[in-house]
DNA sequence: TCCATATTGACAACAGGTTTACATTATTAG
DNA sequence: CTAATAATGTAAACCTGTTGTCAATATGGA
């Protein structure tokens, strides 16, 4: 018989819990020519994605992760000459960050190498199959991230 | 203009890290009420699913990640009363594991618990979305898992 | 049988993340 | 303006998992 809606939930749930950690794991690999690790890769690309520059907390949802967290990465990406803190002038204690011109440029390499990535993959799926495997995560993302579990 | 395969490809792989964040939190508190945790609950599915009463590798490779992880969560289960180990007749060092009475008890009634759950989510999905769902995943994992990254 | 190899448990060190706690700074209500 | 409240940085303890290492046990080929 057939698996059912139900028993589909189950699959994608613990394919989830693996492809994180499988994903995690290669994307060391793949970042670590840039002397990035996944976390920080992330944190970068919060940084360089974000419309305006941010400060810690709004790294962090943006990323859905605590701002602790992200205070770690922050901190060890500043030391590494990536990252670069502004004086907040809204917030005397919470600096905003910006990417120093080598964060720029590693951001800007590893996401073109990323970006060549998934073209490749993309050949592997239908457009349907792509639609509605997003529908289906942000709608899950949408649930679990407002529900409070029972 | 519309996303592309490749953005949805880069999509997913960020919902893949934000939903087992989220997954991971959901379901502390989901199996909070039976004294579990989402680590202590996988592993507890992990045997009491295996058709053969596991070792810790079997254990291991059934859920993607290293023995020593699965070693720590073994460790308390047993210490718990819920995990039991088995002699092994084929090999003196590596112990079986077996639900005890208690530990099939409270995995019977999570796990009628979750299915009720996903029972519920299921309707707010089209059969179609969550098929798609699977195969994307399923072709992601299998790609990640076997990829030496580049 | 005997030895090289693989498997396994155990432990320590580390990475990434969360929670808890506290001090400092902004914001807001009164 | 002042006092309560919220937001933020920081640090420490903990959880989960990884890698590295070692010793003990199986396994298989000579």
């Amino acid at each position: 018989m057939n698996p059912t809606k139900a028993d589909n939930l189950t699959t994608i749930s613990l394919s989830v819990f693996r492809l994180n950690g499988q994903l995690a794991e290669w994307g060391n690999h793949f970042s670590h020519p840039h002397g990035l690790t996944t976390a920080r890769w992330q944190v970068l690309g919060a940084i360089a994605l974000a419309p305006q520059p941010p400060n810690i907390p709004q790294i962090a949802a943006m990323m859905g992760v605590t701002r602790q967290g992200v205070l770690k990465q922050i901190n060890l990406l500043v030391d590494e000459g990536l990252v670069q803190p502004l004086p907040n002038p809204a917030h005397k204690r919470s600096p905003l960050y910006v990417l120093t011109k080598t964060g720029q440029a590693t951001f800007g390499a590893i996401d073109d190498r990323w970006n060549k990535h998934v073209q490749k993959m993309a050949a592997g799926f239908t457009g349907a199959d792509l639609d509605a495997a997003v529908r289906v995560l942000s709608a899950l993302l949408q649930f679990y991230g407002n529900e409070p579990s029972p």
